[in-house]
DNA sequence: TTGTAAGCGTTATCAA
DNA sequence: TTGATAACGCTTACAA
């Protein structure tokens, strides 16, 4: 013998017509008072409001959007929502939808493309008013795209993509990391290793300028490689090493590759003084390879990495790195999202949010 | 001179009618095709898809939930996905989701119990299939149980309550708090404290036993208190110190209060020579006051804390901490609920999933 | 201001 | 197997 723990069950729930029957008015009359739209005498308002609370009327959302068009909810796409970045960036999304009477839709799509086109096909018919995302793709977004085609606002987040004219928020990547380099350069590193997460398609090319014999990264705009770009671009500024063995790749989704990748920099016959890690996964990887090896952090090596997630300040040393704040982010990317919502027509804007280098105490002069 | 940035534009969407038309059939009979029900000759099928093809046609979803009453979507409610915890619970839940087709809307709220009403209350109106929650209160569930009522399957994440007939997947929080106890005990340790964070309203009360002078606790079944319990039964159980001012509860929100409470406890007359951090933020608590204080982990304090988090093995020493599974919690609830989902009615069942003692080096012998 | 009736796009019923 | 038609619960012309 189960209790109610859910199974469908008989009662069915009243309707706007069982609430005017119960207050002896016309349906019309129950909509309007119950909806808030049109104009009902005071007294009747209060008769429906009456019947509806001795009912226990509830609104059929459903029944609603399916007049109005609008389902007051929007999505949130992202590659993984267990990463902290995303969490953070979600909890803003979700904050603001929330201020705004919406609610958010969620959808993990681990960089995988066509996992995030079936996402935004299904956040289209459910008839979603607008949608968050950090593409996985900056070229490949004609699912993107069709989506405002059909009158659904696009806002991408901590991507821009010049293929699609669409509000972004993102942080300045390349200045970013030129600052990070810059904090290191100054006090007088010559040496820097640089280790990225990339994306397995897309990923960056590294590229000799004839001209200079340095190193160039050619690759769609995307936060790694403008990183890679800022890297290089300092480089070059202040007359630094600027070698192959020095900028290790590796992928976003597993700490090990990343430790992998700083180990064997690590132990490069002629190792780096210091390294730029250019997210947080391989600020870990670096941070925790170094500590295996028993590379002294910054006596033998400095280290800058990137976000300010808690654990970079708890560990010995601090760690310096270039914080950005993802729930800023997140809350900037849903209020443009909202405009478009409530109808603003303008050319897409790229939305650039500040970051800060907390200096701490993995980077000593050389 | 905007583009096309997601304004509502003219174009209406074809629907069955449309395709119906262009296929020259009956909208019966093009629903059937388009929608795999019924049957319908196979050289019609075909002709009825082309035609949608042609058109673009894509199913409304909102007019098929109205009809059906389903919405192939369920809520997860939990106090703040932007914590790892339930970041990582709502990935599990997300996951198990998208496998069953469904998809996941998400509702922050604070730790505030009217937050909470109003996103049940959202949730219904919504037409919800099915709720994943962590309730704030155990004892005030009215609106849960309305879920309920309402034909609403509802799944208890992280808590369990005697006052519900739902499922819930939980561990077993007195059992690891014991656990984690008895490790400091057999080390030696005789006056370990404890940083607990509790919720405002439905706190523990801590009482004093008549017949032996010795702590007691009393309160709902939430995971501090069951935390708090195991700790004084080990103290019992190795006839260890028990006293009040060993005892320090904080609020779940801010580090900062687990870290005062921490300090406060670490300076006493005569401090703890352990403590026990009953969750992760009074675990970050706990060792940012001992490290800004400079007493040493583990030589003049043994900490074992809670929740495996990244950090926690990246600091020096590494902690040592009761693990457990958010992501399996979130997978399993998920998949309970569809269970429900699918009609199954039998009694709430209290699933408890194992957690491990990750003894690592900020533990050592008295 | 109120009521009647016609949709919204789908699925289910019933006859053919 | 197919087609005409009636729901689902709400909003909104239009008429009173």
């Amino acid at each position: 013998m189960a209790g109610d723990t859910g199974a469908r069950n008989g009662r069915r729930r009243p309707t706007v017509a069982d609430v005017a029957r119960e207050a002896g008015v016309s349906v019309a009359t129950a909509g309007r008072a119950l909806g808030n739209y049109g104009r009902v005498r005071d007294d009747l308002r209060e008769r429906v409001q009456e019947a509806a609370a001795r009912l226990g009327y509830e609104p059929n959302v459903v029944a609603r959007s399916m007049r109005s068009g609008g389902t007051r909810s929007i999505g949130f796409v992202a590659a993984d929502i267990a990463n902290p970045y995303f969490a953070a960036a979600m909890r803003g999304v979700c904050d603001v939808a929330h201020e705004e009477g919406y609610e958010a839709i969620l959808f993990n799509v681990d960089d995988r493309l066509d996992v995030e086109r079936n996402a935004i096909k299904v956040l289209l018919e459910k008839q979603i008013d607008g949608i968050v995302v950090s593409p996985i793709s900056v070229t490949d977004m004609g699912h993107l795209r069709r989506a405002q085609e059909r009158g659904v606002p696009v806002v991408l987040l901590d991507r821009t993509s010049a293929r699609m004219n669409a509000d972004s928020v993102v942080i300045d990547n390349e200045a970013a990391a030129y600052g990070a380099m810059a904090h290191l350069l100054e006090l007088g590193h010559r040496r820097v290793g640089l280790v990225a997460s990339v994306v397995p398609h897309e990923g960056p090319e590294l590229v000799v300028r004839e001209d200079t014999g340095r190193l160039g990264v050619r690759g769609a705009v995307r936060p790694s490689i403008d990183r890679i770009r800022g890297y290089l671009a300092a480089l070059d500024a202040y007359d630094a090493v600027s070698a192959r063995e020095l900028v290790r790749f590796t992928s976003l989704d597993a700490v090990r590759y990343a430790e992998a990748e700083a180990d064997a920099l690590l132990m490069l016959a002629e190792p780096p003084t210091a390294v730029f890690a250019a997210d947080n996964v391989t600020t870990q990887g670096v941070f925790t390879a170094a500590r295996k090896r028993g590379v002294k952090i910054p006596t033998e090596v400095s280290l800058v990495g990137f976000d300010d997630l808690d654990w970079t300040a708890l560990v010995d040393p601090p760690v310096t790195v270039v914080a950005q704040s993802p729930m800023d982010m997140g809350r900037t990317a849903a209020e443009r999202l909202f405009r478009r919502i409530r109808g603003e027509d303008r050319p897409g804007a790229r939305i650039v949010l500040p970051t800060r280098l907390e200096v701490r105490s993995s980077t000593a002069p050389l």
